[in-house]
DNA sequence: GCAATAGTGTCTATCAGACAATATAGC
DNA sequence: GCTATATTGTCTGATAGACACTATTGC
């Protein structure tokens, strides 16, 4: 049988369908380490674990837009680079029903971070730190905000430590050669603030020069002309992210 | 209501879920241009029209499982590279009814493309050149084996434009960076060949010593002392890909 | 020897890292 | 002037492209 009889043929309601679901890493930078935003679960199954926040796709409405429900409802935010990060879908991944899950990275300023923070009690900070496994992600270890780690260490739901590790991961992997970097600051911002987001996410520090040079000349920056304020030394000039 | 209130009350029979399904990408090297193998559509909706192979996901399948079946139902294959590319879920993208579907890339080599083709009769081999359009794809234009533009140009069904495009993006990004290259070639293959693959997938020409030092420099290559045969010329050596 | 391609050597332009020097703000 | 950071200049090593050269096979 062809897929196009297969389709024709196929009766809607004949066949078991998987629940779809959307889960949102919640990303921004944090006392100089990449962060996101966890929810507590209070029962089972995963009780006491810390998830992503995430919701059920209605039957029309479609992934990006399910995505962007969550992260108003979770979050109060309106505004947030989101990017699909992967689907996750074994079968044994939610222990009451097969649920597959099309996990999102959205990318806060520290402005977006604070203010999902504020809208929602709920949630959780938590400084993450991928270890360099494969590129499917790996076990992470989660770090309070103040910089200690947890006690005992933070357990996450599901198979929510792979989606976060995996979103570091890609996130990682794409600063470089594209602009999402940019999206985890604000409209205006210094040199020091762009190189403190790549080394955050990035992981080890980078040469001040050169990375000026690199970003001078990729023709993302235009200058604005002022200043930062508030220095007791000298303002760095404050630059806009313009697509050239 | 938090997520975990949200999880606990749902009721898996309460609402409407949309199908889901995988799509795949075959993906080869034809004619110094990359390649898919399409199947034609009989019915409606987008009768006459090209589509991608795909079929349902069960509901005790996982993802990568569903890929499976299908690369092993339409194609005969059991081997491939096998890659998640994108999880396609717009309302309307499929007219009769709600259908999310999670596009495979799946990379044959020469050989297994052709074993593809002559196990199922109902694939078409069509040459794919993507415009450089955004990351989520764009149009594209499909040429007949031959090297002549099929008259009329080729309609595919659904989005699947769009996933063609997105493919052939996502492998020309991963080319330098990964060893995805190599899942395109035999086991044992020339640096010529290697090249081949990179300018045929790249579009554009590349400098031979360049190239070489590239590859070699990454050490993925492990030379085999034995050369390739039947040349009327110098022979090439024959390499292995392994891992570092 | 000839033709055709494999494989190598070398020059040069570009780019990133290292490091030092200069500039400028508050105090 | 002092301190702390911004900003710039310069040297150096790594890398890619260009291009020419040598090597080796079948005929």
């Amino acid at each position: 049988m062809t897929e196009a009889e297969f389709l024709t043929q196929y009766d809607p309601a004949a066949y078991q369908r998987p629940s779809l679901a959307v889960d949102l890493v919640l990303l921004g930078i944090r006392d100089g380490r990449p962060a996101a935003l966890l929810q507590a679960r209070r029962d089972h199954p995963f009780a006491g674990h810390w998830a992503l926040p995430g919701g059920f796709v209605a039957i029309d409405e479609a992934l990006d837009a399910a995505a962007a429900r969550v992260l108003h409802d979770k979050a109060r935010l309106t505004h947030a680079h989101l990017e699909q990060l992967y689907t996750f879908g074994a079968v044994g991944r939610d222990p009451r029903t097969r649920v597959v899950t099309v996990a999102w990275l959205a990318l806060l300023d520290e402005r977006a971070f604070a203010a999902a923070l504020a809208a929602n009690p709920a949630l959780l900070p938590v400084a993450i730190e991928a270890a360099w496994a494969g590129e499917q992600g790996g076990p992470i270890t989660a770090i309070a905000p103040g910089g200690a780690p947890l006690a005992p260490p933070i357990n996450l739901a599901f198979d929510h430590a792979d989606i976060l590790a995996l979103a570091l991961l890609r996130l990682r992997g794409k600063l470089d050669y594209s602009d999402v970097g940019f999206a985890l600051l604000p409209p205006l911002f210094t040199l020091r603030q762009l190189q403190d987001v790549h080394e955050a996410i990035g992981g080890a520090p980078l040469n001040k020069p050169a990375f000026r040079r690199r970003m001078l000349d990729k023709g993302w920056l235009s200058p604005t002309g002022e200043r930062e304020e508030g220095t007791s030394f000298r303002p760095a000039e404050l630059f806009r992210f313009q697509r050239p």
